[in-house]
RNA sequence: GCCGAUGUAGCUCAGCUGGCUAGAGCAGCUGAUUUGUAAUCAGCAGGUCGUGGGUUCGAGUCCCUCCAUCGGCUCCA
């Protein structure tokens, strides 16, 4: 037992009005690891512990991370709790705190768990809660943790992978759970809980497992807190891509098309064209040129490739056989034929690097449940690249990849993404071709240009390509959830497969080495994140329409005809809205359609040869000559940071 | 592909436990109005209720199939 008085300054700061459950969530760390039990009264806990006195308790609150985490993972228990309270049933598995809330995936044997009944163990959740429970950790023997779990084969097969003395039990009320720690004292601060969806889940992620029941939810000392947090993702509801899509007119599907098969409607076209001669003139400045190839090619490519086999005859959609010994497939990726137009003609070292640019359209079929608006789709655009270069180029060449990708990056706003270094699996080697000179050297590459760079990478064992590792650029969209938009990949082994050469300085063939790289990634998940980023709030030179002209009545047409010519004829994109309602409702639609700028047109600005220039979202910006109106517009337009 | 949910007019939605010719707002069309910084008024038109089966005297409503969408899982060249 040890007896910790809280020091002065905390004492202090616990007096300016922070709860007694700021001040149990701070032990709560302790409670995780050393702590047995513990009790409190005014400013002193006294503990039971596996500490000695010498040993340190860390202190963290709510505010802290870790607070939610140990707030959460004790949400889960409860969780649990219920579970076992309503479904006797139910076998249980894992329960983890995420980033937002809490999940427990448990087996019901057949039982069917819907959104319905979520209600149901909600009440039981908090009617647990009131109860002020404890949470006790405790240090059971392996056998006795079998023992305990014995018809819970899933619990079973996780403490197998356990060692003795390390298995460590949390109780609360009457409820036991294998847990290796990390909680808050008692239920009694789990205010307010949402159960927020049901969902099936893999027994430990793997599809050949049996899919389990997962039950998400979060958690909050406050029932405010709660409310604020589900307005908080209605908000973000509204800055889904698909929704702005429709309210934009950028892009549609058809079930007759099929899914996952975007329809660009003109306005979609426009931005994307836009998007696309931006990436172009700066490829052109650093060197790329571009390449054309076709929509399908033949299946030797892709066997040649290592696609084929990889991915399986099921993933390629076979198109037609002209003869019988050749077959066509969709083109899923434009790398094999960048490598056989590097075939093309015999090169020099003094050549190289040859930076191949296409804005590829490729097919892929990807699961039915996988598809999603723009961000996730069959058939896509990929803003594609392939540098071959001599292996003396390739840290040079890399580094000013990543330059162009973080321009692209910069210019558009994104300055909220994560780099990471996706490597190989080290345990599943059967996963990737090439030899392991040639994975050693491409991600050592890789990981010395990140440095260079100075990029502040995370690292993830696994997620690299099946040909080469790749440095990935992620953003998240407006819920929180993460894609990949740029990537780099350096690949030794397409070369290898291709039998591409160079005649070096020596006289004899060599190898070059391949960079692949898209900075928007997919010209259609770039704009899905573009949109949910910006709540389609397009940048200036970005967006389809920069300026509505706005007639107070039709009268005024003649006038505004000639603006629209003026500005048309200076490459600023204006409509006129010259219909017959008032001007009111004009604006009021112009600013719904998120347009930058508006002009209005009426008696005074027709007579003095003005218009009066209003910006969405801001308001009445007064009256000033057109002149003065292509010479704003132009400026903003040209410093495309804007 | 798997688990769960949803699918009513171009869009956003109402339609309770099955019961008279399926409703509203916006958009559209017609007419009036000619408007000064976020919705002028009136009228008209618009739906085989996702599809195909079934139960029933009777189905938008209940059951099954399929399709699509949404939230997850798995996957992501």
């Amino acid at each position: 037992m040890i007896k910790i008085k809280f020091p002065d300054d905390s004492v202090r700061k616990y007096k300016k009005g922070i709860t007694a459950m700021e001040i149990a969530m701070d032990i709560s760390e302790g409670f995780s690891r050393n702590v047995l039990s513990a009790s409190f009264n005014e400013n002193t806990i006294e503990i039971s512990s596996k500490l000695n006195e010498s040993g340190s308790i860390k202190f963290f609150t709510w505010n802290d991370s870790e607070g939610k985490k140990a707030f959460w993972h004790s949400s889960a228990h409860v969780l649990a709790q219920a579970l076992v309270d309503l479904y006797p049933n139910c076998k249980l598995t894992i329960g983890p705190a995420i980033d937002n809330g809490f999940y427990y995936d448990a087996d019901f044997e057949g039982e069917t768990i819907t959104e319905s009944d979520l209600k149901s163990i909600e009440k039981k959740i908090l009617e647990f809660s009131k109860e002020k429970y404890y949470f006790k950790m405790k240090n059971v023997s392996k056998k006795d943790a079998l023992n305990f779990y014995k018809k819970n084969r899933y619990k079973t097969e996780l403490i197998k992978g356990l060692n003795d003395g390390e298995i460590t039990f949390c109780d609360h009320a009457n409820f036991s759970d294998l847990c290796k720690g990390g909680h808050i004292p008692h239920t009694g601060f789990i205010k307010s809980v949402k159960l927020l969806n049901v969902a099936g889940a893999y027994w430990r992620g793997n599809e050949k497992n049996k899919q389990l029941t997962r039950i998400y939810g979060i958690s909050f000392p406050k029932q405010k807190e709660l409310n604020q947090y589900l307005s908080l993702i209605e908000e973000a509801k509204k800055r889904d891509h698909r929704k702005l899509g429709k309210e934009l007119d950028l892009f549609t599907f058809s079930e007759k098309v099929g899914q996952g098969l975007p329809l660009w409607l003109p306005k979609g076209a426009d931005l994307r064209d836009r998007l696309e001669l931006f990436l172009k003139k700066a490829q052109i400045k650093a060197g790329y040129e571009q390449v054309i190839s076709p929509h399908i090619g033949n299946k030797e490519l892709y066997v040649t490739s290592g696609h084929y086999e990889k991915y399986g005859s099921d993933s390629f959609q076979p198109i037609l056989t002209p003869s019988e010994n050749e077959e066509f497939l969709l083109k899923p990726m434009n790398c094999p034929h960048h490598c056989e137009i590097y075939k093309s003609r015999p090169w020099s070292y003094k050549d190289l690097p040859k930076r191949y640019a296409e804005f590829g359209t490729v097919y892929r079929y990807e699961q039915s449940g996988e598809l999603h608006g723009l961000s996730r789709v069959r058939g896509f655009t990929q803003d594609d690249a392939h540098i071959f270069c001599r292996p003396d180029q390739l840290n040079d060449e890399f580094k000013k990849v990543i330059d162009l990708t973080l321009y692209v990056f910069k210019s558009l706003g994104f300055e909220d993404f994560v780099t990471q270094v996706s490597l190989k699996d080290p345990n599943n080697p059967e996963k990737y071709i090439g030899s392991e000179k040639n994975w050693d050297l491409a991600q050592k590459a890789i990981i010395s240009a990140a440095e260079e760079k100075k990029l502040n990478y995370i690292t993830k064992k696994g997620e690299a390509a099946f040909y080469g590792p790749k440095l990935d650029f992620i953003v998240k969209d407006a819920l929180n959830r993460e894609w990949q938009l740029g990537t780099i990949q350096v690949d030794y082994n397409l070369p290898e497969r291709f039998k591409l050469s160079y005649k070096g300085k020596d006289n004899e063939l060599h190898r070059p080495v391949m960079i692949h790289r898209a900075p928007f990634g997919s010209m259609e998940r770039f704009v899905a994140i573009l949109l949910e980023h910006t709540s389609g709030i397009l940048p200036l030179w970005l967006t389809p329409t920069q300026i509505n002209i706005l007639c107070v009545s039709e009268k005024y047409k003649k006038y505004a005809l000639k603006v629209l010519d003026l500005l048309k004829n200076n490459e600023i994109r204006a409509l006129l809205d010259d219909r017959n309602e008032t001007i009111g409702k004009k604006i009021r639609e112009s600013e719904l359609s998120k347009i930058p700028y508006m002009i209005i047109i009426g008696e005074k600005e027709a007579k003095n040869n003005t218009i009066s220039l209003r910006k969405h979202k801001i308001g009445d910006l007064g009256t000033i000559k057109i002149d003065e109106l292509i010479e704003k517009i132009n400026f903003e337009v040209n410093n495309i940071n804007n």
